[in-house]
RNA sequence: GCGGAUGUGGCGGAAUUGGCAGACGCACCAGACUUAGGAUCUGGCGGCUAACACCGUGGGGGUUCGAGUCCCUUCAUCCGCACCA
């Protein structure tokens, strides 16, 4: 016998063997329940990392696992396919965004076949294909037929260097990530999903995810912001327009001395015009303009404004208070104007010190003063309302509930709810993306293009450069087009939509990749979402998922879906680290998965990586732990091989089993039972993958029995065959067939163990004195507590312990422990 | 600053409901087989001990017959958000 079994040629044999056997396509059943296993789709970067290997071998556990449990299961995979990565190497490299990413998508596939993954690659799709983002295109033109799809001047990230503008996640720290340089503000015409429609839906239906990592969830209520306060208008002395301003404390608004409005304000020049404050406020608008997002809105820079020459007067009281503007006041939340309350606002207290602006107290908590020249902060506390007029004595709550009540009546203002999401710029100025279905027309304006006339079409021939617009306005068989209205000649919208746009369905369309006229079938949507589990990295904890969310909502408001959520469980995977940071080629500490997969095999590869280290918590590299696996399937191997020629499984138990096979039966039931539990109840791969080794080592210790009983190892080996499976699946396989059996393990039903079998007639108890262990005793399992009791006393250990105490009380654990409780 | 997570042997980790801390694997040590071993098999392996005992889950305190697990407090590391009115 080889010491070392031969992964390569097992491996390829299986792979071969589920293709040709179309293992793992699936159509929809009506009559058996399914499962859609989903793994998030990757960007074709040319490579799989390790990361994917993680994310795509707990997917394929998940899909194997259900499918032997009688699921049918949709397992499909794909490629996220659009992208600045290829239109960057496009411009360095003069490859065409097209043939790079084919070529990568050609290249990872490859990889990914190697790893034995249960996919139905009859349902593959690629983003950047005609045939999906016609679809992409069909999802822009029913936001914007519903309104949810719109145009708007905005500022956006311009990199000065690369002369183009940058999606957030290519800032960091405020600068380009490519050049490093300062990335500034520029305000250009851009395309947006109304996304803020749904915020409130999308906040509230996180309560129907309880399959969702709380983590996640919190993450989500953050981002979507809501406060629930009030909006009111400050009139301007002297003027006709009015401010409003919005705020969540209306029970300080006697508190108000000053009113400061973000830079950006479109009243700013108006207001301060023809005072002598003009030429300052010019200067710092202007200066908060060069600066970049970071730079500007940084709880680090300091506070900073100007006093804008004029005043607005205070609803409640009648009051005039000077207005500023400031550079901590944002334009893009809220009414971009606030009142300022120094004396309960951190932000405020240290805007009005730093100015010498009046501090007045309206909020009196205990022990604080009441003379604002006192305070050392903001008194951000509960308390009293003072200096309120009619409202004096209120607390903070009643407060605020009776001044919106008051501004209600009174026609001031009103109760409001404000979020922080904004709405979703999904314009890009770049080539390698879904076009944006639009027409410009000089005599309709703007046009959507019909459905009929979709998709339109991403032209071959394109020069790139980085130039700031998209490449598409240099392509005149693009950009030039006729209006589908009137006929005239018009021109195409040049931007393409955010990659997310495409992720943001595609679990919708794998349902039924083939349609040509539907972005998805109905029905077969119907059967197969929501996703039932879907696996990715934390990093998609806001972004991903919440657009995902967003469209499936509009998908449901449109009756286009039946679900309102996408994925009813979600599990995040931790990162692959190696010597303790992340891998990446700056750190030179990438370990290439297909060179583990050359030297050891996919099934060792993914054996480690799930016994490493729990799925959701980041995982340690270790060379040495792939050995182990190595070495652990090895001994499996040889195992299996040493007895392959056992007689079959009868029917029926075994005449008279003694201990050592009554031990191994029960080991064999009992690691069923754990294994099941442990993928089926909380994914904890590791632990799974531990109690099959445990099972391996006795049977390994079995061989040496002298009487072996050949049905009791023949249940053990067998169950460990079909446990081991899904982890390493061409193994299974393998070992399945050399003990006789003729079809494939992966048809197998998941074993289910016997409960009598769990049975033990004795069982060991731990003797505790005063909740130290002193002493084991082996009593029948059926001993009753008094019984108990006697017995442990009766063991020289405890005896000797007791020796000069009183007993105050014995408990007893059934089946676990009994403590002493002595002094 | 706010929010979240994590902290257990030399290492990765286990202990699911308050009940034997350290399963399983790695590394290491000893032995067997062997011309040989970086293969394989057997045994050992938290600290301190000759042994008994004692100590031990980041630190301190508490609840309990009993705490890695619950409560209070504190430290460290990591992640997310960050002037959101």
């Amino acid at each position: 016998m080889q010491s070392k079994y031969d992964f390569k040629v097992i491996e390829s044999k299986w792979q071969q063997y589920w293709e040709e056997h179309g293992f793992y396509k699936v159509t929809e059943e009506p009559d058996r329940p399914k499962y859609y296993d989903l793994e998030m789709f990757p960007y074709p970067s040319g490579n799989l990392h390790m990361g994917h290997v993680r994310n795509y071998a707990i997917g394929d556990v998940v899909a194997r696992f259900k499918s032997m449990n009688g699921f049918n299961v949709l397992h499909p995979m794909g490629w996220d396919a659009f992208g600045l990565p290829a239109e960057n190497a496009a411009i360095k490299n003069g490859i065409h965004p097209a043939i790079w990413t084919y070529a990568n998508i050609e290249n990872m596939k490859r990889q990914l076949k190697t790893m034995g993954i249960s996919y139905d690659w009859d349902r593959e799709l690629a983003t950047c294909k005609p045939d999906y983002y016609k679809f992409t295109q069909w999802m822009f033109l029913k936001l914007y037929e519903h309104g949810l799809a719109y145009k708007k001047k905005s500022a956006v990230n311009w990199c000065p260097s690369c002369q183009t503008v940058l999606a957030n996640e290519q800032v960091v720290n405020g600068s380009c990530e490519r050049c490093e340089a300062v990335v500034e503000k520029k305000q250009l015409e851009q395309w947006f999903f109304k996304i803020t429609d749904y915020a409130q839906r999308l906040l509230d239906d996180l309560d129907m995810l309880p399959g969702w990592p709380e983590k996640v969830k919190i993450m989500q209520r953050n981002w979507i912001g809501r406060s629930e306060g009030c909006q009111f208008d400050m009139r301007i002395k002297g003027r006709d327009e009015v401010i409003p301003v919005f705020t969540t404390r209306a029970d300080t608004v006697f508190g108000v001395t000053y009113m400061v409005m973000a830079p950006e304000h479109p009243l700013v020049e108006e207001i301060s015009h023809n005072t002598p404050q003009a030429e300052a406020v010019q200067e710092f608008v202007a200066k908060m303009k060069l600066l970049s997002e970071i730079a500007r809105t940084s709880t680090e820079s300091e506070k900073e404004g100007v006093f804008t020459g004029a005043y607005a007067i205070n609803p409640m009281n009648g009051e005039e208070v000077p207005i500023w503007i400031a550079n901590y006041v944002l334009m893009d939340y809220g009414t971009g104007a606030i009142m300022a309350v120094p004396a309960h606002d951190q932000r405020d207290f240290d805007f009005a010190r730093k100015y010498n602006l009046p501090i007045r107290v309206v909020i009196k908590g205990e022990d604080t003063p009441l003379n604002g020249a006192e305070l050392t902060e903001a008194y951000v506390g509960g308390g009293i309302m003072v200096n309120s007029g009619d409202f004096d004595g209120n607390s903070v709550e009643s407060g605020i509930a009776a001044v919106i009540t008051y501004m209600e009546e009174n026609g001031i203002g009103q109760g409001s709810i404000n979020y922080r999401l904004r709405d979703w710029l999904i314009s890009r100025q770049r080539y390698w993306g879904a076009p944006i279905p639009i027409i410009y027309c000089q005599d309709c304006g703007m046009v959507a293009v019909p459905e009929k006339d979709l998709p339109v079409l991403l032209p071959e021939d394109v020069e790139f450069k980085p130039s700031g617009e998209s490449p598409l306005n240099y392509v005149s068989s693009f950009y030039k087009t006729t209006c589908p209205n009137c006929g005239n000649p018009a021109h195409r919208e040049t931007d393409t939509m955010d990659t997310f746009v495409c992720s943001s369905w595609y679990f919708d369309r794998f349902c039924s990749p083939q349609e040509s006229e539907q972005p998805f079938d109905k029905a077969a949507a119907d059967y197969w979402m929501p996703v039932d589990q879907y696996i990715g990295g934390v990093e998609h904890a806001i972004l991903h998922l919440m657009y995902a969310r967003f469209f499936t909502k509009f998908l449901y408001d449109i009756k286009w879906l039946s679900c309102q959520e996408p994925f009813t469980n979600l599990l995040t995977q931790g990162m692959v680290l190696k010597d303790g940071s992340k891998m990446s080629k700056s750190k030179g500490n990438v370990v290439s998965p297909e060179d583990i997969i050359n030297t050891y095999g996919a099934d060792t590869a993914r054996l480690f990586i799930l016994f490493a280290s729990p799925p959701e918590r980041d995982l340690e590299w270790s060379d040495a732990g792939v050995e182990g696996a190595y070495r652990f399937l090895n001994r499996v191997w040889r195992l299996v091989l040493d007895y392959a020629d056992l007689p079959q499984s009868q029917d029926g138990e075994a005449a008279e089993l003694d201990e050592a096979a009554r031990q191994l039966r029960f080991k064999t039931h009992a690691t069923i039972k754990k294994v099941t539990d442990d993928i089926e109840g909380r994914f904890n791969f590791n632990t799974a993958i531990s109690a099959i080794m445990e099972l391996s080592n006795m049977l390994g210790a079995y061989r040496d029995n002298p009487n072996p009983q050949p049905v009791v190892f023949r249940e053990a080996l067998e169950s460990m065959l079909l446990l081991l499976s899904p982890f390493s699946p061409h193994i299974a396989e393998e070992l399945w067939q050399l003990t006789g059996h003729t079809d494939s393990i992966t048809l197998m039903s998941w074993p289910q163990y016997d409960e009598s079998a769990l049975m033990q007639d004795e069982i060991e108890m731990v003797i505790q004195i005063n909740g130290k262990v002193r002493d084991r005793i082996t009593v029948p399992s059926t001993s009753d507590e008094e019984t108990l009791r006697q017995l442990c006393m009766q063991t020289g250990r405890v005896s000797d312990q007791l020796q000069g105490k009183t007993i105050h009380k014995v408990i007893v654990v059934p089946g676990k422990l009994i403590n002493i409780v002595a002094r």
